[in-house]
RNA sequence: GGAGGAGUGCCCGAGUGGCCAAAGGGAGCAGACUGUAAAUCUGCCGGCGCUUGCCUACGUAGGUUCGAAUCCUACCUCCUCCA
């Protein structure tokens, strides 16, 4: 049975908490009364592509906001936009992808509808592929929806325009990108969609086509975009400036520990579970110098490893930091090498090729370069001889860096 | 159909006959410092051997040359403009 949320004001304060953008506001408003009065939820509509099945934190920020809606109520539906992916939402690089198998399709729409439900509530959540309407179009339907947007329209988006005026090359296929998903939303008939700010073209555009439809047309709901680990570009996969919510608790805690300081109450507020008022409060800390930097980022990040991971792996991803990095000493769990013949000569491992083969760095040369820089330790000794031949010890520990480790059997 | 332009290392991007394994930046890695895997600074950053050496690499295939990322030919891919 569904309950909503009776109290709008209530509703209207946490909608919009850590939203970018509303539009337009006054229609949420009456679309939430209407809700009220007849007891139907509103419909939240999220895409996601499902070429890359590996949801970060970046998504999360997004999910968050989902499950409020759930928690109040609403139903949310994730679009898995299996045809949309054969494109790719424009940047100016991609072509036209080939489509998935429906094997891989349903592999990866397993593993998101997974990593999904540690966030969202399974019951409350719908899964659908926008083929299941996309495909059906026919080529004439096809048309009459492209004739509902102009050129001049299209050419607004601002990689569109910007690649338009640079004379970079813009295939017509990514105009339908756009159109596509805003197709979702009439098929959907969706109250709401939402995304992060760099969706607001293609949200709008749902907007627009749903009124062409005689549709109600959607409200438009952006959430900031969260920087990845270098601190400037949008966190994603293709960066690798992401944290996995599947990533296993010590790196989550360590990755989440080296995000620069400035990114802090950001990721407070968009991926963590704090309280807002709990956040101005360590905000203010921070400026006033109260609060250590250092400290407050230990809690952001058992914060939300707790999310993923619970609170006693978070507790041991703690644990682990201050003791490895902190306290310079080892971790208490180091992944077992076996010596083996290849890496020996004359019953003595030679250094380079144990550190290749055990993983440690990728090639000899780098072996090399990681020992000229005193980034290699045998038992707590740094190495100075790149050539090092050794006779192996039961149980010794080898060091590259401040994060690879490897104990020794014979 | 015609004219012109582009293709460089993980990414961006300089380089138009030797001093180029290729400037610079970003990412990454190591070290120092610290308050953390922040910030800052220094170094490294194709592979193999390691003191000078070899191999692979600047869209692809050939060619010119003592020597080519750089010149020529063909091809591929892409872009712009004109029609």
């Amino acid at each position: 049975m569904v309950e909503i949320e009776r109290d709008l004001e209530k509703q209207l304060l946490w909608i919009k908490h850590g939203t970018a953008e509303v539009i337009p506001k006054s229609e949420l408003v009456e679309k939430l009364k209407n809700s009220i009065k007849h007891n139907k939820p509103l419909k939240v509509k999220l895409g996601l592509d499902p070429t890359a099945p590996d949801i970060h934190l970046g998504h999360t920020v997004v999910l968050q906001k989902l499950r409020q809606f759930q928690q109040l109520g609403h139903k949310v539906i994730i679009v898995l936009g299996d045809y949309t992916g054969r494109i790719g939402d424009p940047t100016g690089k991609s072509s036209t992808r080939k489509p998935m198998s429906e094997e891989e399709l349903l592999r990866n729409a397993h593993t998101y509808k997974q990593q999904i439900c540690k966030i969202l509530d399974e019951n409350k959540t719908e899964f659908v592929f926008n083929s299941s309407w996309l495909a059906k179009l026919t080529f004439e339907e096809v048309i009459n929806l492209t004739a509902k947007c102009t050129v001049a329209r299209m050419l607004e988006r601002d990689d569109f325009s910007k690649r338009f005026k640079e004379n970079s090359p813009i295939s017509i296929h990514e105009f339908l990108y756009p159109l596509m998903q805003g197709y979702d939303s009439v098929a959907l008939e969706a109250d709401i969609e939402m995304g992060g700010t760099d969706q607001k073209f293609n949200l709008l555009m749902g907007r627009h086509l749903q009124k062409e439809y005689g549709q109600q047309p959607q409200i438009a709901i952006m959430m900031p975009i969260l920087e990845g680990l270098d601190g400037k570009q949008k966190m994603s996969k293709s960066l690798g400036n992401y944290i996995g919510i599947d990533e296993p608790p010590n790196e989550m805690y360590g990755k989440l520990m080296s995000i620069p300081d400035e990114l802090m109450i950001k990721y407070f507020e968009l991926v963590s579970d704090f309280p807002p008022e709990e956040i101005a409060e360590i905000k203010r800390g921070l400026e006033e110098g109260k609060l250590h930097p250092r400290d407050v980022k230990m809690q952001l990040a058992k914060n939300v490893t707790a999310i993923y991971h619970g609170e006693e792996q978070a507790e041991k991803a703690e644990e682990h930091f201050k003791r490895v990095f902190q306290q310079q000493e080892l971790p208490d769990e180091i992944p077992i090498f076996r010596v083996t013949p290849e890496v020996m000569e004359d019953d003595k491992v030679v250094l380079p090729k144990l550190l290749v083969a055990a993983g440690l760095v990728s090639s000899t040369s780098e072996a090399r370069r990681r020992v000229k820089q005193g980034g290699v330790k045998i038992a707590g000794d740094v190495i100075i001889d790149a050539n090092l031949r050794f006779i192996p010890v039961n149980e010794s520990i080898v060091r590259v860096g401040k994060r690879r480790f490897i104990k020794l059997m014979v």
